[in-house]
DNA sequence: GCACTTTGTTTCATATATGAAACAACTAGT
DNA sequence: ACTAGTTGTTTCATATATGAAACAAAGTGC
């Protein structure tokens, strides 16, 4: 009961690749060296199979070996990747002047945030002018249904998809304000999406405030959100609702444009309103 | 002449991941966007075969397929492996504070840089108090062979490694002061090596002076570099040899040795106490 | 509209990548 | 020192990933 959705998965793999993607998958920050035999038990595959894995991987400078030990990490070569990504998508440069005004106009930090899996990856960050804020850095991961920007990118890929990441998952609980099943969280994802926009006072941490809102490429697709957060005692609901929340929709919308800029854009509308409000 | 070098290369290959790393390799930040029959050509290789290692390597995330069109771009898996090798190496944060402290006490512009094929990358940056500087961000690239910074990783890869990174490739010549030939780049890396260090007045750019030393993991190996750049009115080579150098390659050290604390440390010095545990 | 090229998808025989098992090199335990 | 258990490396028959070619769909030009 492994694969199949019952997408079929019409097998157009290349095992091969697929199982070089998971391995290096395996490396974690907390635990960054492997040695064959480990990797071996993980993978849960022949011994020579990781080995010829491993050495292709290296000769690629996707694998580092230590010297002396035998063990394996992480290459440099995998940066190269994440940084032509980031440079092509050009959010994060982009993005960047953007939150730099939204936290100097707000006093709150503000945050660039992707999806990754179930996962909120954070691209950049402003600190706010006020330091009682969280301390998230650049690289950092949440879970994505417990936080605003996470709640936005998830809106943004649609309750099929959604539903399709979740499945046979369970959510892990933040707090009790965060959704606590799979059914709840598409409820509330629902609205968020309608809305445009997702709100959060003392949810994922005490005291915490903060409030995201998506960012779409020309095609119309969320490809990321930015967030701001304060101390809830300066972002408190009614703020939230009102000029804050116009501020941060605004800015996420101004940053879609510019990305969209040079774009064939796609029969879309000129942005501004693409809320939707119904 | 395609079997590469005579390496043997003894085929202990998985040819559908080296094909698929490859085809990832294609995209830059100029071309972010390739469509199947493109794919094809740039890589020659059958039409069948392209078209399942973009499927592969959609369906594990690392390729995004957009949906109008029929082309496809990096997919933000890729940014998972970068972050986790950043995370991991955890160099760039532990270089973080050392870098502005440098920064700081010299005026300059300070940066960290790891290799990448023949290119610097640059990891990350410290503005300078005077803005004359040239404004190199984090993830821009430079050839190695032309950049103090460089030079300082291609000295401590090791000379027979530098031989096969070059061969076959001409060096692409920045400035008159930069190395033409293979040979000239070797013999001045052997020197560099030896002085620890690498300076540039005027070399890159003119009017822009830099200083360059490398940072080592606990094995000795070095695994990045760090550099302060400004304008030559300030950093001639008066001040360049003497109390700055003393400062930049202080601060090298002082990051390796920072690194190599929790490990093994391999026989190596224990240099000064560390603080155990942050 | 109709030939003609280009591109994406599918099929299927066969060349080839793979996993079992043998080998070698190390540890560790008694 | 000898046995038994790891782990890294190599070999080789065969299961399987692959590329040629067929198919389908979508442009391009006239």
């Amino acid at each position: 009961m492994k694969d199949d959705v019952r997408t079929a998965t019409p097998s157009y793999q290349v095992p091969g690749l697929e199982r070089g993607l998971r391995l290096m998958e395996v490396f974690t920050r907390d635990r960054r060296e492997f040695s064959l035999a480990e990797l071996t038990r993980l993978l849960d595959l022949p011994r020579a199979t990781v080995f010829r894995l491993v050495t292709t991987l290296e000769q690629n400078g996707y694998l580092d070996k230590e010297p002396l030990r035998k063990t394996y990490r992480l290459g440099n070569r995998v940066l190269r990747l994440g940084f032509e990504f980031l440079a092509s998508q050009d959010v994060v440069t982009t993005a960047h002047p953007f939150l730099e005004q939204l936290s100097r106009d707000t006093g709150a930090s503000a945050h660039l945030g992707v999806l990754d899996d179930r996962d909120v990856l954070y691209l950049d960050r402003i600190a706010g002018s006020n330091h009682l804020v969280s301390n998230v850095g650049v690289g950092t991961r949440f879970p994505a249904h417990a936080t605003t920007m996470g709640r936005v990118l998830l809106a943004g890929l649609g309750a099929d998809a959604v539903q399709k990441l979740y499945e046979n998952v369970d959510l892990p609980k933040a707090t009790d304000q965060t959704p606590q099943s799979l059914p709840a969280l598409l409820e509330r994802l629902t609205q968020e999406q309608e809305d445009g926009y997702v709100t959060s006072v003392s949810a994922f941490e005490a005291g915490l405030s903060s409030i995201a809102a998506p960012v779409r490429n020309s095609y119309g697709t969320v490809i990321a959100a930015i967030s701001i957060a304060g101390p809830e005692s300066q972002l408190d609901h009614a703020t939230l609702e009102g000029e804050i929340r116009a501020r941060v929709c605004q800015t996420a919308a101004d940053i879609s444009n510019v990305l969209g800029a040079g774009k064939p854009a796609h029969n879309q509308k000129p942005l501004s309103a693409v809320a939707t409000n119904a």
